[in-house]
DNA sequence: TATTAATTTTAGGCAAACCTAAAAATATAA
DNA sequence: TTATATTTTTAGGTTTGCCTAAAATTAATA
């Protein structure tokens, strides 16, 4: 049934392929991938042919590949060690969130299975990494996080922050100076009437923010 | 100055023949090397010819391979990642052991440097692995330790595990069946003449065993 | 010392994963 | 709807790290 070990190209293929694919829903066009992994699409054509061989992914030809459900499969267990990685790095190990990404892209390759149990174990089966994405579980089953604006959570709900909806270098030192970052877990504890500004704890720091700042914030609820 | 990084081959090679060639100081043979990697000899010859390029290596024709300092040094770090993540695998994530190496094999090919520090920090500087080989610091530098084969202890004499030299899953089972690990305590006390076989105390049993097993164990004296 | 045995190297090949250049298919726009 | 642009594939090539078979060198032994 399964198929043999795969490569760290394999890997990083299918794991973009599942990326860009929406859950799988979606046919992923060959010059998509290329410029993901910064690969000519000639040769990803190459292994788009060999993937589909092992059954991981249909591809016809000028029509795109489609994921399959084992390639779905695989992609769920290298994204479960990736942010299982980056929960060590950033919890155990003091990264800042910023400087996990790419040394978690090589920890995720290393093949045991025993080890990433292991570790999930050792970091009490966090349910998200520090960017606030979900981690799937030893099944590949990822429990629904629902991403809302900061704006929307309710009194006494709380948060990690997982995305900066404005990309502007002034709110970014604004988020600096207030402690926000990708990550940074926060609790509403008071919405004003007066103007909708929030009251939120961040560290056990209370701390108020106006509605704007706190719409072109998104989190995951947890 | 340092080279381009190294490919995974390559530090293989490189701590394979640093680990045959006695802390840099033996010749070592393109046999020798093939027979720890499981690589063909024409192999061998061919990556000795290319780390040679690269002056990790003096190699002469049909003379054998001599490490470099610069060889040595990559050697002792590519084995400080290893040691440093068998101390992790054991202690916080609880692998048995003779489970470890394996593993470490995998991560030992990590490159980020800083990944390895703040993994060091986070094992507060251990100085042995937890099969008693001794840690390379940052900078190299290993903590001398005094160590002999429990072969070579004499009658009434004791000592504690702190190596076990042939790293073999097949020899860590047979230990593992004698009860013998790192940190076991042990007395000899008894040498028979007919075989060399040790005749040895644990826990307060005795137990026979023969002269291959015992020159395969290093303690230190207590 | 001459012959045989073992070790090491050379020569030529192969698979994986990339590349460039050119051809084929599809999409867009006049 | 034809011409042009874009995307994708094919064809042929490179490098890395391995292989086998045969030749060269060194070591062992009769």
């Amino acid at each position: 049934m399964s198929n043999n070990k795969l490569t760290k190209s394999e890997e990083d293929y299918i794991k973009t392929i599942f990326n860009l694919s929406e859950f799988g829903n979606k046919q992923v066009s060959t010059n998509s991938i290329s410029k993901v992994l910064k690969i000519e699409p000639a040769s990803v054509t190459d292994m788009v042919k060999k993937l589909s061989l092992k059954k991981l992914i249909y591809h016809k030809k000028y029509k795109g590949s489609q994921i399959s459900k084992s390639g779905i499969k695989v992609a769920l267990q290298i994204i479960r060690k990736h942010r299982l990685w980056e929960v060590f790095l950033h919890e155990k190990l003091n990264f800042k969130w910023d400087k996990i990404h790419n040394i978690a892209e090589e920890l995720e390759h290393v093949s045991s299975n025993k080890l990433i149990d292991k570790l999930d174990d050792y970091l009490k089966y966090p349910k998200i990494d520090p960017h606030g994405d979900p981690i799937p579980n030893k099944l590949g089953v990822i429990e629904s996080t629902i991403k809302i604006s900061l704006s929307d959570l309710k009194i006494f709900e709380s948060g990690i922050v997982s995305r900066i909806i404005k990309e502007d270098d002034h709110f970014f030192k604004l988020l600096k100076k207030l402690n926000i970052q990708i990550g940074t877990k926060i609790k509403v504890i008071e919405k004003l009437e007066f103007d909708n500004s929030l009251e939120i704890i961040i560290d056990n720091k209370k701390l108020l923010i106006s509605k704007k700042i706190a719409s072109n914030i998104k989190i995951t609820k947890i």
